[in-house]
DNA sequence: CCATTGTATACCCGAGTGGTATAGTTTACT
DNA sequence: AGTAAACTATACCACTCGGGTATACAATGG
């Protein structure tokens, strides 16, 4: 019941990107020194958010990555689906027959849980990146101006 | 992001026992033939519930596992808990050392999961197996009136 | 005292996470 | 064209953890 670290370093690298003027191409290497991640590892992660359409990439010298989209439109799932696949609290609801029982739309622990990951996307649904560097500007008024464009989840 | 299938076993152990009389005594073996559990594998498990408080242990011959408290005062999340540890959904709310820039408060990321991480825990919370039986038994009345005493999270 | 239960510890295997290595392919620039 | 700077693809490795098993032990009731 955990993110994966990958899924941690993609919100990194997203916020980073998401601070930098709309449409800027970094390339890996100075997202990885920028934001601590190591250099191979981050290129895998990179690719997992290109195919989910999060990132675009460019090839070639002065290539590197830059959104795809628009801040307010990467939410907090989109980059966790990217990563990790599709969002299941519960192996039920990936395999129906994982259940030695088969009685999936009986089973009151089911439907509970169904409840749950409902209310679960729904949190996640509701912030986007926009609206975390919002935040994060709101703290450098208030406590030093200092620019936190390098911005860690822990 | 996904519960692991000790807890998904615990789940159908705490709802198969709930729907007995109040008290009962259930032999580890029983359970396991009944919930299609591997006993050894249930054993492990069941120790964790014990040391949680959700079960009481009886040992010697007609021993076996009952509940420690009523339906409605264990939810969802007890059992998550017990089984797995403390719900945390990322690590950085585990170990402030694990994140690289060490900013915990001052980052978005981790306010905004921490957000979405006590919905989740609100949630779970809401749902006892005093309520999950309910819903179970009004199942057994719409479709058939069959006993579903064991029950599947699947 | 013995059979029937749970308890404790330790081990094993396979899958997945975290990370690395190597050999490409594309592109801009000269 | 050629070359260097980027990304891409594939495969590999170490380690942890989930899932499961084995063995020896302790408590309890008859």
């Amino acid at each position: 019941m955990q993110l994966t670290q990958a899924t941690d370093y993609s919100f990194r690298v997203v916020l980073y990107l998401a601070a930098l003027d709309p449409g800027a191409i970094v390339s890996a290497k100075d997202i990885s020194t920028h934001e601590n991640v190591p250099m191979r590892f981050l290129l895998k992660t990179l690719r997992s958010l290109v195919k989910a359409g999060i990132l675009r990439s460019y090839r070639g010298p002065d290539g590197g990555y830059a959104l795809a989209k628009q801040p307010e439109n990467i939410t907090l799932r989109d980059v966790i689906e990217a990563v990790e696949g599709p969002l299941y609290i519960n192996r039920c609801f990936i395999d129906e027959d994982y259940c030695s029982k088969h009685w999936t739309s009986a089973c009151p622990v089911h439907r509970a849980l169904g409840d749950v990951q409902r209310k679960l996307v729904q949190e996640l649904d509701k912030h986007n990146f926009a609206d975390l560097l919002a935040h994060n500007r709101q703290d450098q008024g208030k406590n030093s101006g200092r620019l936190l464009v390098s911005v860690s989840t822990g």
